[in-house]
DNA sequence: TATTGTTATACTCTATAACTATA
DNA sequence: TATAGTTATAGAGTATAACAATA
């Protein structure tokens, strides 16, 4: 597909945009409960909207690896917020799911993000953020979907140093 | 300010996208020169945009401490791509520019964001990324990022012409 | 043999505080 | 005293690889 100047521009400056977003998302974290880092409210998030579900999908769900959910999950764990069942259909799998602590957590998390974001975005109408959010679902929709047909192997090309 | 429930809900999957967007963005890190970390990329990408500024400001346009600016800043001076001057103006100061080196490798970076970007959006209109990156400049700016500012600018240097 | 999950190690990015050099 | 910048240290997040247990 070719695309146009005014495209490739456009590229570009998501680009820009998108190693840019960072500040905001930490802005939002500064919010959070102290033992509760973006990782753990991630993890209570999913297990909310999804229910019931083993370590796997929720890396998955997270898009991040096995190995790192694990961490995040014995951090939610240890505080009470979640639990870890057996799966009986899979010795080899574990079942999470949200504790009555974690619910509990999750409505203050909850409040702790609208108040936040009702201050920032006082002047954003009900359509734009919908919008917003629209568009940012599309995003990773569209990047999840070409992760399977079209294989991309990381960069091994050094970069030019000074002559 | 009073918000009804639908920009309740819509504020909470707000926060959860921005939580999840990390996903897009590492995976646009992984096309990038081995040499040269995200952060690098937005320090030259800045430099390009406004042109020689001081370590300070580079700081508040990446909305990060100056700290961190500085080790991002001696990285990418250790690879030959901005240069440290002394600021007449000031001895305490130092003034950042890019080099040929620098230029080159941006052209490169363009390149590769491009091509990541025009093969994942194949089936996104030229309209939808340009209102994807005008709410995302929004944003920042609603949180207090002097970023989101548009290239446009008055400028020491010029911004490479696309295509 | 393959898969599920955990742990060890390393790397990137960020913030705070202590430090220097200059204003 | 205050400010510009650097460095040391700590903490969060992630990926890869090696590992254990089970399918």
């Amino acid at each position: 597909m070719e695309e146009s100047v005014a495209t490739r521009s456009h590229y570009e400056e998501l680009a820009r945009q998108l190693s840019a977003i960072g500040a905001v998302k930490r802005e939002m974290g500064r919010m959070l409960p102290q033992d509760c880092p973006p990782a753990s409210a991630g993890v209570l998030t999913l297990l909310e909207r999804h229910g019931e579900m083993r370590m796997s999908q929720l890396a998955e769900l997270l898009a991040i690896d096995m190995s790192v959910t694990s961490r995040h999950v014995a951090h939610v764990c240890e505080r009470g917020w979640v639990e870890r069942k057996p799966d009986p259909a899979d010795k080899r799998s574990r079942l999470l799911r949200l504790t009555p602590s974690g619910t509990e957590l999750l409505a203050e998390l909850s409040e702790r993000y609208t108040q936040t974001l009702a201050r920032y975005l006082d002047d954003w109408t009900d359509t734009d953020v919908g919008h917003l959010v629209e568009l940012l679902a599309r995003l990773r929709t569209s990047f999840g979907d070409c992760r399977s047909r079209a294989p991309h192997e990381p960069c091994t090309t050094p970069a030019r140093t000074a002559g």
